[in-house]
RNA sequence: GGGUAGGUGGCCGAGUGGCUAAAGGCGACAGACUGUAAAUCUGUUCUCGCGAGAGUACGGUGGUUCGAAUCCACCCCUGCCCA
């Protein structure tokens, strides 16, 4: 079975320009791939993990990816997808970005001289010239096609700021760009970019009368339809710091019933043949299925110490095991402490679990609130030095568990 | 440039001088039920305060008024129509 039979055979594949030509080219190896990164925060976030996957499938094949990192484009902003405005970013945070993106990539994908290259389009975006770039590129843009692409469709009602409207311009001159200098014949991306990416395609064609491929993966959608990765405190990290290992596992773990073999076709590395057989299981062990997805999203991202880590937590915590060893963390110093003493509602804010003291003191008034298996009803309810320095496990909900301790 | 309709809480959306911290819906959080699932039902959902209460908030800045999300002026942003 070739990649791509495998990346059919995972549901990855939305769209492409030419199947035959595809399946040729990436089968044997022959890809000289790219896929955009827009740096729009400071880490990547599992919709970046999927193209990073996707990276590797195909690097593992034989084919050569180049990493497109948006620090020029990212002063635009790719209005696909969105039914609002993007606001613009100032190119400090842009570079800060840019940076962050470059080091989380570096763990996953192998770069060097035979392998996978890392660009940065503000290189050569940053520097164009107006006049030279409308005769030299706009000439080959008819803006009635443009205007007729389903990205920009769902904007002529909200507004789209002709800022926005030239990031297809942008994207497609990447696609030119890359071709020209490092040969790339090929771009892949998620489903949402299809219309920048054959607009690239086509750019190619009218400037050098070649053929140039795209291909488009699946966006992963929940049962409902959902983008998913987000999460009520916004997206789902790779950044340890910003969704710690245990987090992003039971971000996993939590995954509706629906959704778990799709996770694990689009998402894992397991082979298929384990996979085809995972789907003859009994509906039973649906708790089993989810595990795996978690453990081995958690491994690829975080490592399998990691993975371990926090799998050992979780089954800790809900399977009544008494080991709080892994469990996250929620350290506390001797200035959150009065006379000795630190409050519940205090204890819940620092555990994350309340942005606010109101919101601390509803939880808690609502019986959601239990600290050492017992459940707190008491606003005023005081804790020791002497006890956070033991640790107190405290819960939130059915689901949320922190070790506060004492440093 | 001209005309016109708008900008309200995380989102959608009502409200058009005091009874409005702002209906309703969605989302989110908690409780019940469960399998750490879904569906359903109940409660909560700006900040501070145990509470009475106080503070901040309806694009921005000023103003009118005892009192403004609501009225006026100017500005910014968006849709639509005309140029």
């Amino acid at each position: 079975m070739g990649i791509y039979e495998e990346l059919q055979a995972r549901g990855l594949i939305a769209q492409v320009t030419d199947d035959k030509e595809i399946k040729d080219l990436i089968n044997n190896g022959g890809a000289r791939f790219y896929i955009g990164f827009d740096p729009t925060a400071d880490s990547l976030h599992v919709g970046h993990f999927m193209a990073l996957c996707l990276m590797k499938r195909l690097q593992d094949a034989g084919n050569k990816p180049v990493v497109l990192i948006g620090g020029g484009t990212g002063y635009i902003g790719d209005p696909s997808g969105r039914s609002d405005m993007r606001s613009m970013l100032t190119p400090e945070v842009i570079e800060h970005n840019c940076q962050c993106f470059k080091k989380q990539m570096e763990k996953f994908i192998t770069f060097g001289d035979n392998a996978a290259i890392m660009v940065n389009n503000a290189d050569w975006l940053l520097g164009l010239n107006y006049i030279e770039l409308l005769r030299d590129v706009g000439a080959c843009f008819s803006v009635n096609n443009m205007l007729r692409a389903e990205c920009y469709k769902q904007r002529m009602e909200k507004g789209l700021s002709f800022l926005e409207f030239n990031y297809m311009i942008m994207q497609a001159y990447d696609f030119y760009y890359l071709h020209e200098k490092y040969g790339c014949n090929m771009q892949f991306g998620g489903d949402d970019q299809w219309s920048n990416m054959l607009a690239g395609t086509e750019l190619i064609r009218k400037k050098t009368a070649q053929d140039a491929y795209a291909m488009t993966i699946t966006l992963l959608l929940n049962s409902e339809g959902k983008k998913m990765g987000k999460t009520a405190k916004g997206a789902v990290w790779l950044d340890p710091e910003k969704t710690s290992p245990y987090e992003f596992y039971q971000y996993w773990r939590n995954v509706d019933d629906a959704d778990v073999m799709k996770c694990i076709k689009m998402l894992t590395f397991l082979p298929m043949e384990k996979i085809q057989e995972m789907e003859t299981w009994d509906d039973n062990r649906i708790n089993e299925k989810k595990e795996i997805l978690a453990y081995e999203l958690t491994s690829l991202v975080h490592g399998n110490q990691e993975a371990q880590k926090a799998q050992d937590a979780a089954r800790a915590i809900f399977s009544g095991g008494g080991d709080s060893e892994n469990m996250p963390k929620a350290e506390l110093s001797e200035t959150d402490f009065e006379n000795g003493q630190i409050g519940i509602v205090q204890l819940v804010v620092k555990c994350g679990f309340a942005q606010s003291n109101g919101e601390a003191k509803r939880l808690i008034q609502q019986g959601g609130v239990t600290v050492n298996d017992e459940t707190v009803n008491a606003l005023d309810k005081k804790y020791s030095t002497d006890e956070l320095k033991e640790g107190l496990i405290v819960r939130k909900g059915k689901k949320h568990f922190k070790k506060a301790v004492l440093q």
